[in-house]
DNA sequence: CGGAGTGCCCGG
DNA sequence: CCGGGCACTCCG
């Protein structure tokens, strides 16, 4: 699973700018702009959630990075009281050693940090919260869930084909950045997750795609047109 | 003193002109130009000191109203150490008692305040903050204060000649309305300043101007021109 | 008159 | 104190 840097999930048609302030008191800063399908300029959130209309929750979009704010799904949650899961909300048992540094002129690790705002650390392995969930349509109806192919395995403490669907799900969604799952090995994950984990990778190894793969993938995507053609012509 | 609405002290041969926007989003917006005594347009500040020159100091100046914004200069001055005075900043003593009303569909109070931009509101009394201050020249000469005709007379605190001047000086830069003086009387103003002082005149008592007066002040005029225009035929 | 670019208020 | 949001300026 490789892939080039991708637009943080925007529809189809709708693009994202980033304008830096050349002069003036605020030089630096920078302002985020988006373009509607039909070319018409955002300036803010509020600006877009009246463009949007009401049917649009947007309370978890981030709208300078562009991306769905992970933790501010975690704030919604806490407190809508059917939806906390009985287990403890803290990970102390990760508790890592750590060097704090004040009032030094810009020690390099801080200033590596710095590229963009992150995000707030996640709860390891947060996709066995929602063990057991499942979502339903309008009907009550369960969506049925996907296979995954033979070849992508898991890395984790007995996670469940939704984990490993939620988690790639989650990667897709919040990263800018090429998904290629865990690249320590499964062993030494189990061992020491805190360390051994990107957060910003799903919870499945490493796998690698062939050429051939991609080719029998677009066949099968073909094919998949074909048929739907066929279907319309006969309706 | 009676006047007719002036133009806000431009320098002979400068000329301002408002252009209300017809048509389009930005329909009723006006836009605001000077044309400079060689006819030339000025369509925006910085284009204006561009114009004119390091000489002259615009930072107080409001290109949309073209006078002189009081609280600009203010703000210039709390930056400059060497010009606060030693007097307390607020005027707690003349606290008013205030009725706040909310989610009323557009006060009729409100809406006459909103003719135009509102100037903060200023300090009664300010032009005694400057007592004691006095301008000098390049050669450190003190510049000669005026006297005022004697029906001229002050209403407020303990007001010196120069603090007359100052307000009526300020009355006639920061305003466009005809200078009247105070309606309310001397002894209503002292008593509950808040109240009965109109910020916008200057600290007199309204002062009657009679056709004779002016007939008077013309043959003055006249004369200073006359004795002029000797002084430089014998140079 | 439009629109990019900046100033600046106000709420958290 | 900071940053989001929007008003406004200024020039094409």
């Amino acid at each position: 699973m490789e892939g080039k840097r991708r637009e943080g999930g925007l529809p189809p048609g709708w693009r994202r700018e980033e304008v830096v302030r050349k002069s003036g008191l605020s030089a630096g800063k920078t302002d985020v702009y988006y373009y509607s399908p039909d070319g018409k300029k955002i300036r803010s959130k509020p600006q877009l959630a009246r463009a949007l209309g009401d049917a649009v929750e947007l309370s978890a979009f981030d709208f300078r990075t562009g991306r769905v704010n992970f933790n501010a799904c975690r704030k919604r949650l806490r407190h809508d009281t059917s939806l906390i899961l009985p287990i403890r909300q803290t990970a102390s048992i990760f508790k890592q050693p750590v060097t704090l540094i004040r009032n030094r002129p810009e020690s390099k690790t801080k200033s590596e940090l710095k590229h963009g705002p992150q995000d707030q650390p996640r709860q390891l392995f947060w996709e066995k919260r929602l063990q057991g969930l499942k979502p339903f349509d309008n009907s009550e109806e369960v969506i049925q869930s996907m296979d995954l192919p033979r070849n992508m395995q898991g890395v984790g403490p007995n996670l469940s084909t939704e984990n490993i669907l939620q988690s790639i799900s989650a990667a897709l969604h919040l990263g800018t950045l090429p998904v290629t799952g865990q690249l320590a090995s499964k062993g030494s994950i189990l061992k020491n997750p805190g360390v051994n984990i990107d957060a910003n990778q799903p919870l499945i190894q490493q796998m690698l795609i062939s050429d051939e793969d991609i080719r029998r993938q677009e066949m099968n995507v073909r094919q998949a047109r074909r048929n739907l053609q066929e279907a319309m012509l006969k309706a």
